[in-house]
DNA sequence: TCAAGATTGATGCAGCTGCATTTATTAGGC
DNA sequence: GCCTAATAAATGCAGCTGCATCAATCTTGA
């Protein structure tokens, strides 16, 4: 038997694995059983809400939330369908286009995260000091791919996902 | 604004959402291109594997495994018509079955764990020590559902997943 | 100017997930 | 024994993901 990984790096693999899957379930139960939509529609109104103008390009959207491009165009779909997002004419660029938050997507943007913030605060916050939750951050970073360096946002009055 | 999470409990869970799923698509992408099955196909194999007789109850395997019902029976059908598992009668409960891992489904775990335990070994193991490791362990054990307590099995020779 | 290549976004298809329901069987209470 | 509850497993349906591909448009370089 090869035994590469030591025990220890096997442990905190599956940990990481389990853990994030509960809590990830944990909070997206809280926030379905208040009626709201999935996380992911979330992220994307809070993108979008950010955008100086209100609007992005889908393009930038994707890069934002580090999904791919056929994900980004069918969440929109789904945003628009629901009136929370309008896709725009792009004049410069005829092939994009542009998309614009709505007023009720603003809306729910807001309320969403009333009930997003309660849920990290209960399924995280409430487990962890703040000195603990520091270096679980830093010891969650040294696992990201030094190759790619899309860093990670402050939070700022709303929290991004993924 | 409620402002319920700190500012650290928040960014530990952005985190834990982001690293997870950077490590996870990195570890399914390696196994992937060495021409491997899913993981949630590894994790099944192995159980079956550990079963003293080779066999389980589609239940037990649901129990270990922590995924739904359903989800447990399409595994099943898909390990059947790979031949890498064999469904039996159960004699003394007839709603139920047997579930037997066949010799091909025994070498495919094997085979998996060669390519699985090295990309671990990559994505985790070669970028903390093993005392940090320990210490990440510590803090994600933290955030466990304090209700629900099927604990984490020392990894053995294989490393369940989720 | 125009052809080759890159970029933007959409979409058909297959696989997986969750939810709800269905079928078959067993266990319990009376 | 018999009727109701609970349990074991399967399945139809809808939604989401990934992959591959497509169509439209833009950029470029000769």
């Amino acid at each position: 038997m090869k035994r590469k990984p030591s025990t220890e790096a096997t442990a905190a693999w599956i940990r990481l694995m389990r853990i994030q899957s509960r809590v990830l379930d944990a909070v997206e139960q809280d926030l379905k059983k208040a009626g709201f939509p999935p996380l992911a529609w979330y992220d994307a109104l809070l993108e979008l809400s950010r955008a100086p103008s209100g609007e992005m390009r889908p393009v930038e959207l994707e890069k934002q939330m580090l999904i791919p491009q056929y994900s980004t165009s069918r969440l929109i779909d789904r945003l628009v369908d629901e009136g929370l997002a309008a896709r725009r004419e792009c004049k410069i660029d005829k092939r994009g286009q542009f998309v614009e938050i709505t007023e009720a997507g603003r809306e729910l943007q807001k309320k969403m995260w009333s009930a997003y913030s309660a849920a990290i605060e209960k399924h995280v916050g409430s487990k962890l000091s703040d000195a603990d939750a520091v270096r679980l951050c830093s010891l969650l970073d040294r696992l990201g791919c030094s190759c790619d360096e899309a860093q990670v946002p402050a939070a700022r009055d709303g929290a991004p996902a993924r």
